[in-house]
DNA sequence: CTTGCGGTTGAACGCCGGGTCAATGCAGAG
DNA sequence: CTCTGCATTGACCCGGCGTTCAACCGCAAG
């Protein structure tokens, strides 16, 4: 394979795939043009060749790593769930169990997390993401915030939406951390248990409903 | 100053204080041991003699950072609060205000958090320094937990102090990356909502203390 | 004043990384 | 088959890094 032609979007593939194993092995920092292309078995020059630059091989590999790992996105079958409470606890679960099974993608995912401090363009894919991220749960929070005005008098959506966000970004930099000590298990009971608290307001609010329908027909 | 000797410390503390500097405006990448004895005013050679290496002095720079940085400490006048739920608050929402006040400091921080990964000393140094931050929420999760064993029955209080953990960390990593959109004061309100939960729950619990008393009074 | 010790200097070294480019060879068009 | 274009190579350059070290003070003891 080496030496041979290839068409430029299988070329450019098969160096994201490297620079990917690069990146999750030795971390952003330790990644170099000339680790990827001996990951790939082709030469450091083709590597800049297809990208002009380590840089834009990096935001590529960060556009690659968005787009390949699901963590942000809504799967149908989640979406499917007509409950609001339900599909955040759903979404909850699959996220706590995915970085579980994917330590090395969410450590690289984080790398880049810190990179955007400094890097206005990682950090505009990275705020980008984060506010389709926080925008899947703002549908349960509005719903949420139906149910009891009272109590969430002052509260907003994006608020609501920002603190489970928060319980997942939390127990993801925790984790990665503090593989050992971490109990995501225990963390996820603490978790589903203040949640709850919404499940009752959720059902209160549903009955409400109801007996007004009922009233109303009555 | 420049050129005339100085005791070990004063120089360590010098030397500390240009790294922290450094650090913090061009991140733990940018940080070069000739920047740093540039920022101290001093050569490059005496910042070696004095550490050892660059990693040795990265190590001190993370003591530096986790001694000077409070952020993860309990002051007196929190600790004397002596409702566990208002604890709780009163320390979120210091942890917020600092964290948007000197975000130069809490950036370096989740530097360290980052290279933590890959760096099995800073890995292990931020690992101590995460359970004291659990260890705090101790004593105000197992409040809670005593105050509604039913509902909260298979929650641990480690769990729960992961959690509270979870709300501070979660935020910071948002507001860190995104602190145009992302608003710390929405969010406060909408976590202190959450937690009012809580305080429905202690208050009860208060007032069943408060039965109990008066019934075996009478 | 001389000596010695230890903090201090900055030039020098070796290494490695990103980026360049002349040379190579493969493939498809003519 | 030849020619042309372009993917591909890898030696090379340059800059910057961590680290070393011989030389240089400046002070205190003798």
């Amino acid at each position: 394979m080496p030496g041979q032609k290839a068409s430029e979007e299988a070329r450019r593939a098969q160096i994201l795939r490297a620079a990917y194993e690069v990146g999750a092995r030795e971390g952003l920092d330790g990644l170099t043009v000339r680790l990827v292309a001996a990951e790939a078995g082709l030469s450091s020059g083709l590597v800049l060749f297809h990208f002009g630059s380590k840089e834009e091989l990096i935001v590529a590999l960060l556009d690659y790593v968005l787009a390949t790992t699901t963590v942000l996105h809504i799967t149908d079958d989640i979406a499917r769930i007509t409950q609001p409470l339900d599909r955040l606890l759903a979404l909850l679960k699959r996220e706590m169990n995915r970085l579980s099974s994917e330590p090395k993608r969410i450590r690289l995912f984080f790398d880049f997390w810190a990179k955007g401090f400094r890097n206005p363009l990682i950090r505009a894919k990275m705020q980008t993401e984060l506010d389709r991220y926080r925008e899947a749960f703002r549908p349960m929070a509005e719903e949420v915030l139906r149910a009891e005005p009272v109590r969430f008098d002052h509260v907003s959506a994006q608020g609501l939406a920002a603190v489970a966000v928060s319980f997942i970004k939390g127990c993801a930099v925790q984790s990665m951390i503090d593989p050992g000590q971490f109990d995501i298990d225990e963390y996820l009971v603490a978790a589903e248990a203040l949640m709850a608290q919404l499940r009752t307001l959720s059902l209160a609010r549903s009955a409400r409903a109801r007996r007004r329908g009922t009233a109303r027909r009555a």
